[in-house]
DNA sequence: TTGTAGGCGTTATCAG
DNA sequence: CTGATAACGCCTACAA
């Protein structure tokens, strides 16, 4: 029985396991023949090294555990998507958990990916149990809060300012001549990225003298034309629909075309995200674009800068902006009440 | 300095290590007045197993492999989401690699995931290079395709019938009394599962009398628009449309309901996958159902069952069906070309 | 029920 | 430039 590893390769060169595993890991410190010829014993014999006795020795497993609610978003998928990138051209590995939506299982989903030999923890929000920062701390796991910009936890954050988005788009909406805004949300409990967003919209709604007419529902499609319905039937009395997520707005978009109200002419309607199909809609929606894709090179990059060379964690506060296209316009009078009429 | 891991517990609590071990792992043969004692020094001093150790000891790692196109398509997503929930119950670690579209990674994905000591692999569709093949073979590392429900490459299949499902759409639509349709579909280049639904569909054309327009178009929304576009402007002469998949029809939708083009009164239009907002858009869309979560289940079970207790890894055929909604109905005469002109 | 000791495949520290 | 050897933390016969 031929012997394992590099074992087996230091017996079938007449080398050392020191010498195989310098070439293993591109010492510099090896004479060119002789690596080459370990190169061609490994070749020969289908070497493949063994990442846990590596990790063993090392210490270091280059894994990186993220959790997220789901990947059934396409926000969070897009996000992870960028991370994965990101991380696979570092040489890191990416190992997913959700929550499955219930921020209960979060701090189990962690201590699973740190048993696991994660050395960096990514988390949705900034929102986090203490028994969840206990375990990062007495395991002093580097870790970093995605999608916000700021945390009282103490962990470093990386995303975009919620609160700040909220504000932009009321007031856009203000400006454009909007006084009467319905706000569709998806659940707050358990959501601080709603929260702020949802503040943002109440300090510029406060500052603009609009009205605000809030409206949860959950947080997909069928959700946006639920709110959307509630909104046609008995509110009425709006110009424009702001919707803190683009799923939602789509929700809008098909329940009012459902119902004949056309967008912009009869309601505006303003999203937030900017997703693959948002420019393509018909009209355009005209949403706030978040830095996704950024975001997740930015989380990828400051793991492996604090693995790789000890760097700090600082927060990143990503800039969102909003991208005009077709589905706001100018209030037109009681445009909605006279569309649900015909 | 302290003894770290399971020696540090065994000085402590003045047991041996085997002890340690024993209930680590649930041993039943271990003193129950033991176990507790082992149990609350583990709590006290925040013991963490490495896992990296276990890994190299018992030859497990608990892990699994999963390479995709990339994960900003929700039907990757999706699936692997259903994999993540099944694997986590079961204990085990999904890490996922993206190829980002360029099949050429795969293999190169594919042998990072095995040396990062992954037990298993999941692919995405029929088709692979020899290499990668002959690099599962030779470190005999169980694979399953999915989206494909049989390979000619030796390895197991989790997923559905694609040359099924295009023939059942179309012949759904011919049944209707569409005799000129339009296909839609994604990149036939590295993509076998688009290829079959069109084999399905041709075959289904020739049978049922159908003329078929075949239209390739980018797998994304603006895909979708782009094609609706040309077929409004150049083709015209088609009583429906029929999209490989739902995201190419939410295209057609947009395009369509920008140029006024009613359906299904003028154009009935076919989706397939049954995404989130499939039932919700106006008119809702009728599509085929594609089992997307129960493959995910389905491949996790398999694996999961195969690693821990040697079953078999059988191929597994789920069924599609397709979902009536409002977006397909019987052609009215030369109605899209007279919507066109409207 | 508990303890002893060897080994899993790599890395890394010394000498040579 | 190369070699011997001791960790790394855990598991698991085999003994007791």
């Amino acid at each position: 029985m031929k012997k394992t590893g590099v074992r087996g390769l230091a017996e079938a060169t007449g080398l050392s396991v020191a010498t195989i595993s310098r070439v293993l890991n591109n010492a510099d410190n090896v004479n060119q023949q002789t690596r080459e010829r370990v190169l061609s014993a490994m070749r020969a014999v289908g070497y493949a090294p063994n990442a846990a006795a590596r990790a063993l020795a090392t210490s270091r497993t280059k894994t990186i555990g993220a959790v997220v609610p789901t990947l059934a978003h396409s926000i969070f998928a897009r996000f992870l998507n960028a991370v994965e990138q990101a991380l696979a051209h570092e040489g890191y590995a990416l190992v997913i958990a959700t929550t499955e939506g219930r921020p209960e299982n979060e701090e189990r989903r962690v201590r699973e990916l740190m048993d696991l030999g994660a050395e960096a923890i990514i988390l949705s929000g900034a929102e986090h149990s203490d028994a969840l920062l206990d375990a990062l701390a007495s395991r002093n796991m580097p870790a970093v809060c995605t999608s916000v910009c700021e945390t009282s936890n103490g962990l470093p954050a990386i995303g975009y300012d919620n609160a700040a988005i909220g504000h932009a788009a009321i007031r856009r909406l203000a400006a454009c001549g909007h006084r009467r805004v319905a706000v569709v949300h998806g659940p707050v409990s358990d959501n601080d990225r709603t929260r702020l967003r949802i503040s943002g919209v109440e300090r510029g709604a406060g500052e603009m003298g609009v009205s605000l007419t809030l409206c949860g529902s959950t947080l997909d499609v069928e959700g946006g034309v639920s709110a959307a319905r509630q909104l046609f039937t008995e509110i009425g009395d709006i110009t424009a629909v702001l919707s803190l997520s683009d799923v939602i707005a789509l929700g809008v978009l098909f329940e009012a075309g459902r119902r004949r109200i056309t967008i912009p002419d009869d309601l505006s309607l303003m999203g937030c995200d900017d997703l693959d199909w948002s420019a393509q809609s018909a009209p355009p929606l005209t949403t706030v674009r978040l830095p996704t894709a950024r975001m997740g090179a930015s989380v990828a990059q400051s793991l492996v800068s604090y693995l790789d060379d000890g760097t700090g964690i600082e927060s990143v506060r990503l800039e969102a902006s909003i991208v005009e296209r077709g589905s706001v316009d100018r209030p037109r009078g009681h445009a909605l009440t006279a569309a649900s009429r015909r």
